[in-house]
DNA sequence: AGCTTGACATGAT
DNA sequence: AATCATGCCAAGC
């Protein structure tokens, strides 16, 4: 069980905060090759009351992480919005190409069929 | 010490 | 059907 969803069943007294941070990386980092998911849906996975903001923000430190493939989490309308982060503009898509996801516009083709959601392929 | 701004999502208009 | 408005919470200013 995460952090998030044990302190929301009470039982942590207290949630530091940067935790949250490390749940997302954790479902990030289980997100297979080839597959994408979404801000929201790792947010609701967790039951992030803070929702899928956070879930952006908590991203943002992921470069801190090296393990992280930030790139195969993009928005529900399956658009690389954080593209921009990349050390390149190209970047992110170049690397979910190389997996086999195309883009085409910033946008991922095909979004729904390489949509790998945590809640529903994730067993919980 | 507020006020604005996000790698978002959803409900209301 | 397509905007607009709001919730969420942390950081930057």
């Amino acid at each position: 069980m995460s952090t998030t969803q044990k302190l929301r069943k009470g039982l942590l007294p207290v949630k530091p905060m940067r935790d949250y941070f490390q749940d997302v990386y954790d479902v990030v980092r289980q997100i297979p090759a080839g597959r994408v998911t979404t801000y929201g849906a790792i947010a609701r996975y967790l039951s992030l009351r803070a929702g899928a903001r956070m879930v952006g923000w908590a991203m943002n430190g992921s470069h801190t992480q090296p393990d992280i493939p930030a790139h195969r989490v993009v928005n529900r309308l399956g658009i690389l919005s954080g593209k921009h982060f990349f050390g390149s503009p190209t970047a992110m898509q170049e690397r979910l190409e190389a997996e086999g996801i195309r883009v085409e516009n910033d946008q991922i083709v095909d979004f729904t069929s390489v949509l790998w959601d945590p809640a529903s392929e994730l067993t919980v």
